[in-house]
DNA sequence: CAAGTTCTGTACCAAACGGTAACATAGTGG
DNA sequence: CCACTATGTTACCGTTTGGTACAGAACTTG
């Protein structure tokens, strides 16, 4: 589905799938699901409706596919993130820092397309159960940022898990406030307020 | 706008304003916006569209009616919480127990409308800030928990002020979680993650 | 009981929605 | 150079959208 399998026997396409899924990310990143329009899309875009609806199917399956690359997007900024960040609670700092360096973008700004997606749509859209892949997705990498706070031990997980739940949780909240014309100075203040919790660790 | 300020001097209403608006935020709150059609709202409220849009504007603004409705009524059930919830750390336990009993009805999968509606639509509606006021009106209850978890003094309020914004964050992305198809397990041991935090207050 | 006022209910509107039929166009393989 | 195939482009489809005109019904006031 993302590369050609057959070899192309007829015309070619004068557009990029790749770079169209982009465009459209930031979209209905900015705009949501239901506010945005095929003709935005169209406008957006610049590929016609028919040319949308062969490669990509319908709305919802284009949007399903703009929620899929931008799962596996994000996983790898918040794993470059993680790996940028060092080791015990310092790394949790370091990345706090990061992640406040792009929450201040204009990107940040939006929030998350998933938990946007997630609120106006619920779980699942076009047989992709997004939100708990997000999840899922999402939860792994803060565990492994987290389990460096702890010291390995079986009663230590169950402290790294509540840590874990804890700060994806968190997260989640955060992307919310990010999303609703929140200025630089609360963002930073809620920033601050997992910087104190962590201090605790 | 909310009580009959004139006699009435012609045909009487056939239908409750208070009840159509408390009916219409379980429909929005379970659907959203912009996937709920005026026609959805006339057959959930029985009420013709005419008479709807003498009595409330348009669709927008009735939004922000609901949206203002819920907003004090859920403030309402937090102070609820908070005032059955004791003192101290023991106190925060008990509000999240509470929370929770909430959290896992029929109302509580559908999250917060107000975090919902900040995703969908951004900050403001109908000339109404409600993403703004939201975080206000809930933070200040958020402090009102968290202020008998610390002893009074000019340092103390600085830790207070960095637990509450945590514990509003906190909430924030558990509605996202409450709204997004998890089940009674998960969002328990969400759930129990701030319950450990807590215990080292 | 007639005048004045407000509400109900039917029937309707233009505009926008998601989606497609049909034809011109640009390539590939024989 | 001719079928063949897949694309670009225009123009269009039926449906649904948010919103209203209009006529009749129900009440108050004189």
């Amino acid at each position: 589905m993302t590369t050609r399998e057959k070899a192309a026997t007829g015309r070619p396409r004068l557009f990029d799938e790749e770079a169209v899924l982009a465009t459209l990310t930031a979209l209905f990143w900015k705009q949501g699901y239901g506010q945005t329009s095929m003709s935005d899309i169209v406008e957006s875009s610049g590929v016609h409706k028919p040319s949308l609806y062969r490669t990509f199917g319908s709305k919802e399956q284009l949007f399903a596919l703009v929620l899929r690359r931008y799962l596996t997007e994000r996983m790898a900024m918040f794993d470059a993130l993680i790996d940028r960040a060092g080791p015990g609670v310092e790394g949790v700092h370091t990345f706090l820092e990061l992640f406040e360096r792009d929450a201040l973008s204009a990107r940040g700004r939006d929030g998350c397309l998933m938990v946007m997606a997630s609120n106006e749509l619920r779980g699942s859209i076009a047989d992709f159960d997004f939100a708990k892949a997000y999840r899922t997705e999402m939860r792994a990498r803060i565990s492994r940022l987290i389990a460096r706070t702890v010291p390995a031990g079986g009663e230590n997980a169950e402290l790294a898990d509540a840590r874990t739940d804890l700060f994806t949780t968190y997260l989640l909240g955060l992307h919310v406030i990010m999303r609703s014309d929140a200025d630089a100075d609360e963002i930073h203040r809620y920033l601050n307020a997992m910087h104190a919790t962590a201090e605790q660790w």
